[in-house]
DNA sequence: TTGTAAGCGTTATCAA
DNA sequence: TTGATAACGCTTACAA
């Protein structure tokens, strides 16, 4: 692999030079010297190293993004909007993948730290806060997207869960479903709780108090587990009109247990966060969607702020979704209401 | 943060034993010696950094993946089977997203160089040579996953499309269907082209010449395109009664169109891929499926025997994919045949 | 069993 | 406008 050295002995000039030459579009240096640096570097194929430049600056210029997995586009969207702000400001991104797994979690953000990255986005895993107090102990910039860990203090860029839970509730209750089904997800991280919360407030609002037997809470990325609750709903003496999900994954599967019913038996769905898949003509879920580019952005400005300076409150930044009103709550039989 | 000579510094020993003792698993210093260091690097809370090490042994333990994007489940699965392979040999794995831009896949490809990454797994571009030619003249080890690019001679680890082509096509022709429309997209790649020679040799072992009017190339990534092409397929004199996409995301699309028509006049839809979504109960697609998982297993296998061992004659491993047979092709009124 | 010292490929500082 | 030289944090002979 070819050095600044070998650049250095081919053109004749110290080590140094070359490094200014090629390293700053400082003007310090002759028009020849520069010419010739350059076409050496060319002609030679050189390439920087980035660790050592990393090594010999003090710093990685390099950020880490966390996520529990790369399914839909959570990843995908946030990203998109969130390496334009970071590479303007001469970061790379990192990404890390914990595949929902605490363990796998800390290691992802252990390998982060010994990159010295100088922040990190990301999604916590609920419960986990010894992994985001070790980065913070390591005094690495933290922003928290999409979720939170109430005892960690860092920066979080979040759709406000209290209000989409509130949103999706209204409009339930506005098409006149007076007894709905909860379904939530036993992962009780502070986004779900928040939105859990909303719901409630919403079924207070109209002076409904939730029926027990219509409350449950599924396991986590357990499909089985929400057919199962599901079933259960529907078998009931008094079945709900309508089944509201905490998470759209969630609603998803109810959907597959309910797509199989007659037209007039089947509830109306909602869920929560706005996948891609809800959007298609064919499962068309009413849902509040996250708006993901917006949280990728500001996330990624937030975290700039914090790498530049470290101290500061930290800001808690709760944007609002979007209602997606779509068939699965409309097209029904009580279609206009009780 | 602190460093190997701080520990050293802390213990009363050199740096050079310090490094050996938290280094390797050698036994070859005093079991005193050995505990004081690793008591000394907790207490201090050492940090290995990344890139000295990287620096100093002269390899960087670490290989890239490669992505367009990280919609779906691509990604997902690939890694999810590759990381503890790779993880397993002792590489860090970073992830490279290009988001369908050329220009954006040699960029990131060129930073995986500068970080002189030993492997390079990728879901290559159509058309792209200059990227992966760039790749090779750094003489780092390349497979490619999914599909390939003819003229870069690298590994290959991908689903067989021309395999596919031919069952999802006998699948149809099975159903009784004669008339059919071939939706591709114009993104060339050699797995694309290889999925259409599938296709065509299944209707030409049925004696059938593809009508012209009935094959056409939808823009990629274009979801107003696929509905256009797909509404003037039903618009037909003599529509087809069945719509085949080469890929699955545009057998989605064209399913948003068909899935609006009275039932009997719905052609069946058929995609190749095995997007998640086509699974579900709502959109029930039939389909081949990718074997993502194995996919990425012996993707990465490849790729630590290529790091070993530099020369030797490319691999191209083909998978078969899985028919998947669902609504979309079953539950029709052709249902059973013609 | 331990210490010394020469790299690894940069950057940065300070003379020249 | 250039050249030495000391870092950066670690590994790895080789010497003691």
């Amino acid at each position: 692999m070819v050095s600044i050295a070998d650049i250095a002995e081919a053109v004749g000039l110290s080590i140094g030079t070359v490094s200014q030459v090629l390293g700053r579009q400082d003007t310090r240096y002759s028009e020849r010297t520069r010419r010739r640096v350059h076409e050496t570097a060319q002609r030679l194929g050189y390439r920087p190293n980035a660790m050592a430049k990393a090594l010999g600056r003090g710093r990685s210029s390099a950020v880490g993004v966390m996520f529990a997995d790369l399914t839909g586009s959570y990843a995908n969207d946030i990203l998109a909007s969130a390496l334009p702000v970071l590479e303007a400001a001469g970061f790379h991104t990192l990404i890390g993948v914990n595949y929902w797994n605490p363990e796998r979690e800390k290691q992802e953000l252990e390998t982060f730290l010994e990159r010295r990255l100088e922040g990190i986005l990301a999604l916590p895993l609920d419960g986990q806060l010894a992994n985001y107090h070790l980065v913070q102990e390591a005094g690495v910039s933290l922003v928290f997207m999409c979720d939170w860990l109430e005892g960690i203090p860092a920066d979080v860029v979040a759709m406000d869960g209290y209000d989409a839970g509130l949103k999706i509730t209204r409009h339930l209750l506005d098409r006149g479903h007076r007894r709905m089904a909860i379904l939530g997800v036993d992962n009780q991280s502070e986004q779900l709780r928040a939105r859990q919360a909303g719901i409630r407030s919403a079924l207070a609002e109209a002076g409904i108090t939730p029926d027990p037997a219509l409350v449950r809470f599924s396991r986590t990325s357990d499909p089985e587990s929400v057919m199962t609750l599901t079933r259960e709903f529907l078998a009931l003496a008094e079945p709900p009109t309508a089944i509201l999900a905490s998470v759209d994954a969630v609603a998803l599967e109810v959907q597959e247990v309910v797509c199989k019913l007659p037209l007039e038996r089947r509830p109306a769905v909602a869920g929560i966060g706005g996948l891609p898949m809800s959007g298609h003509g064919m499962i068309s879920l009413t849902t509040v969607a996250e708006p993901l580019a917006e949280i990728g952005r500001r996330a990624a400005e937030l975290l700039l702020k914090r790498i530049g300076k470290k101290r500061g409150a930290c800001r808690q930044d709760l944007l609002r979704g979007e209602l997606a009103v779509r068939d699965s709550t409309t097209s029904h039989p009580w279609k206009g209401g009780v």
